[in-house]
DNA sequence: AAACCTCCTGAACGACCGTTCACATTGGCC
DNA sequence: GGCCAATGTGAACGGTCGTTCAGGAGGTTT
């Protein structure tokens, strides 16, 4: 049976045999689903084909996951808990000075969306097939890490080193966190190792945009 | 039959008949398309939803579109078109300054994913599920508005007048223009008229956060 | 050796998909 | 009246979907 599979199963079959050779059956679901997943859409990747691609068939899943839902949830929110935590991490490793707290920040997360592009990818794009149930805490963890960030702008306008626009006199700091992140998270949608920047390059243009956004005294680049 | 109808069909009777007496059914049926896509999303969004949505019954639907797919087609590439030339026109008339060209760009930009947000929203989620032929045009558009934006910022740069992050001793304005284009284009994705700002203000704050990013001469507010 | 547990198989289920087609129904035009 | 083109109906087609389940294979415990 097994021989058949590995004369009929071609281009694939040795990266599938690798794969679960090397670790559990489960990360070989995950990992199959996730790269499925990225490439062409939750709705659209049937369980037979997750499962074909880690060498098994459909019925073998459900040892593993509840459903379908399931395991893109799982996937989806260990991405969004490494980025939350490592988004506090470095925010807390810069010692207090907003323009410090700032530029770790984004390069952290800029740098995070170069290396880790694909997951964050299937994270935003596909987190709207989860069902309301399991895509609340996935919402918290966001509001957490824009929190970070307004956290970060406030500290910095109060102290007198940032001076971000205003309208109608006002600032908007949320809304400015969220433009900051927006540009930061897309990143992901199209940054590719081959083009004319490295990982280290981006985070420092993303870190110079930041700051003048806020309106930083200008660093030595 | 009609009368049978109207009894049975409950709670979106009324709009749906509305909609189907005010304009030919073509309209009729791409409103109801971009609705339950823009709620939904493409892939589960079927074509007896989007009939039933205007009173029709799925095999209608066949005799004003080819597919489905040319369907959504149809919806994104009047949204993205008519961005396009908005961008343009809106470039056009600001009289060949940088900072105005920029500030009337992003004005334009912000307004238009803060009112048609759904639209937007929808533009830029569902494009994937085109088949490769019919994306290639909407591509062809956004890399023209890139590029008016890149142009925009090269003029800045030539003249003087913008003073961009530079990494390593280089600019990268494709890099720029892309993170300057993902916070514009993101504001579809939550900004709601019932929250802070006033369309206005977003575009006010917007401007003055790109004007500050590309390193633009303050502006008075 | 027997019992047991874990994991996988692959047929089967009921549901729903996009699309087609033979057949009304309508309204303008000769 | 008869004719035609446009448009809608709803059954039907071939297919695929997520999920279930009876059964088999292999290893560990008793």
């Amino acid at each position: 049976m097994s021989k058949r599979k590995t004369v009929l199963v071609e281009e694939e079959s040795m990266a599938a045999v690798a794969e679960r050779e090397a670790r559990p059956p489960v990360e070989a679901i995950r990992a199959a689903a996730f790269a499925q997943f990225a490439e062409r859409g939750y709705p659209v990747v049937t369980v037979r084909d997750i499962m074909k691609a880690c060498g098994l068939t459909q019925g073998a899943l459900y040892n593993h996951f509840k459903s379908k839902d399931e395991l893109l949830h799982d996937i989806i929110a260990s991405t969004q808990g490494e980025l939350e935590r490592q988004c506090q991490q470095a925010v807390a490793g810069a010692g207090g000075d907003p323009c410090a707290e700032l530029a770790a920040f984004v390069r952290v997360y800029v740098i995070r969306h170069c290396r880790l592009r694909i997951e964050a990818l299937v994270a935003n794009r596909e987190i709207g097939w989860l069902d309301s149930a399991r895509v609340a805490d996935i919402r918290r963890s966001r509001r957490a890490i824009r929190d970070i960030v307004v956290t970060i702008l406030r500290h910095g306008v109060e102290k007198g080193v940032f001076d971000p626009p205003r309208v109608d006199g006002k600032h908007d700091l949320k809304a400015m966190a969220m433009a900051l992140l927006d540009q930061c998270t897309h990143v992901s949608m199209w940054y590719g190792p081959g083009g004319d920047l490295t990982e280290e390059q981006m985070a420092k243009l993303y870190t110079g945009m930041a700051l003048r956004m806020v309106g930083a005294a200008p660093q030595p680049a």
